[in-house]
DNA sequence: GTTTAAATTTAGACAAATCTAAAAAATATT
DNA sequence: AATATTTTTTAGATTTGTCTAAATTTAAAC
């Protein structure tokens, strides 16, 4: 039940590239890791040992049950502890992702589950990805761009599909983040660009570039 | 300026003993960190040739001043941490203990110090004891017995020196715990037991015993 | 002041996680 | 199909932190 840091990486990155595409390779994992395909192949076998992955040298590897369940775990306690630092200590999206590194692999459950009680039981971390519930489950909701949203429908931003830090200072400025609520309230055909009622009294506008990077879901 | 968990709990543990006890031997330190005293052996070459200790074999060890700036960092990071799980998720003072052995080696200082703001600048945490500030220094304050205490005195509990589960049953019921702020409103020779004003309404009796156990420093 | 006991250190081994370089298997190329 | 290339795995070494058992030093007892 509980797993060595380095263990744990493992699972967490083979769980997401397992997602994307359904063929992960020793090599890309190795490149994701930041580590060699030779090490790789070494804690292939130990996580095989341990019944948490399906694996048959030089055929190809994927994780079971157990080991989805696990990696679940580690990206739950991840995004929890971003948005615990986003949300509560005040720092911006740029700077969380080492940090939150790090403490993913705090253990006790208890702990997150508590931690997650006290954040308010957020669905979505602060780049917008969805955070599991104690059991693991992910709560998905239909996202789509901004520039998409017919006109006065209230929806929620749930995620940001350019991480750079010229958007977020942007969208920092217009006071816009993960979980903001916004209304269109107009669209310019001319150049596409939106006027925004946040929080249901402040007008904005936005731009094209911006409002089709801005993903959002029913309030 | 960054070493292992193991390492810290090494400079962590010295500290402590050695400002108890100014010797500190191989024996005493296996004790504590629960290990053997051959290991203990084998880590204090490591932390003399990376000058964080002064070590003569056979003749004792006790940590420089890196040394104990290293270990001062951790132990506040330990009690912010410990102060974090109770004041905002709700733990309970026996509970904490375990949870901040492991958070308390998440590297960032400028986490560890956003905590610090989020929580207010805590001087003591739940268990009654001193938390440096981002320079390493303690703010250290007269502390005395709940019993010593003049009559209509505000004061401040620092500490509890008995850390039971009864106590904090008792204490938790009777809605004291660090930081709460008394007045001794009358003192019964008869069996020496206090009644106290807490947060200026509420008029509660506790026993000498309990009294004894209760530190406390001016408001 | 020897001898005995206790504390400390060394020597050698082990587990986890990593690496390099070489071997083996699977793919791709002609 | 035979050869070349890429991918993956093995073999053996390294680092960190730990251990047991034996050796050494210091302290205590007689």
């Amino acid at each position: 039940m509980k797993y060595s840091a380095s263990k744990e990486n493992y699972l967490k990155e083979i769980f997401h590239l397992q997602s994307q595409q359904n063929m992960v390779t020793t090599n890309a994992l190795a490149a994701a890791l930041h580590t060699k395909a030779a090490s790789v192949t070494d804690m292939l076998k130990k996580l095989k040992t341990q019944k948490l992955l399906l694996y048959e040298k030089y055929k190809g590897f994927k994780l079971n049950n157990e080991g989805k369940k696990a990696a679940v775990q580690i990206i739950r306690k991840h995004r929890l502890w971003e948005f615990f630092l986003v949300e509560k200590l005040q720092f911006g999206w740029d700077e969380v992702h080492e940090m939150a590194e790090e403490l993913e692999h705090i253990s006790s459950k208890k702990l997150i589950d508590r931690l997650d009680s006290f954040l308010d039981f957020p669905k979505t971390d602060p780049h917008g990805d969805p955070i599991p519930d104690c059991n693991g489950k992910f709560s998905e909701r239909r996202q789509l761009a901004l520039r998409e949203v017919p006109i006065n429908k209230i929806v929620q931003v749930s995620a940001i599909t350019e991480q750079t830090s010229a958007m977020l200072e942007l969208l920092q400025h217009k006071n816009i983040r993960i979980g903001t609520k916004l209304e269109v309230k107009k669209k310019f055909p001319f150049d596409n660009s939106l006027e925004l009622k946040i929080k249901n009294h402040l007008i904005i506008t936005i731009s094209e570039q911006v409002a089709e990077k801005i993903l959002v879901h029913d309030d």
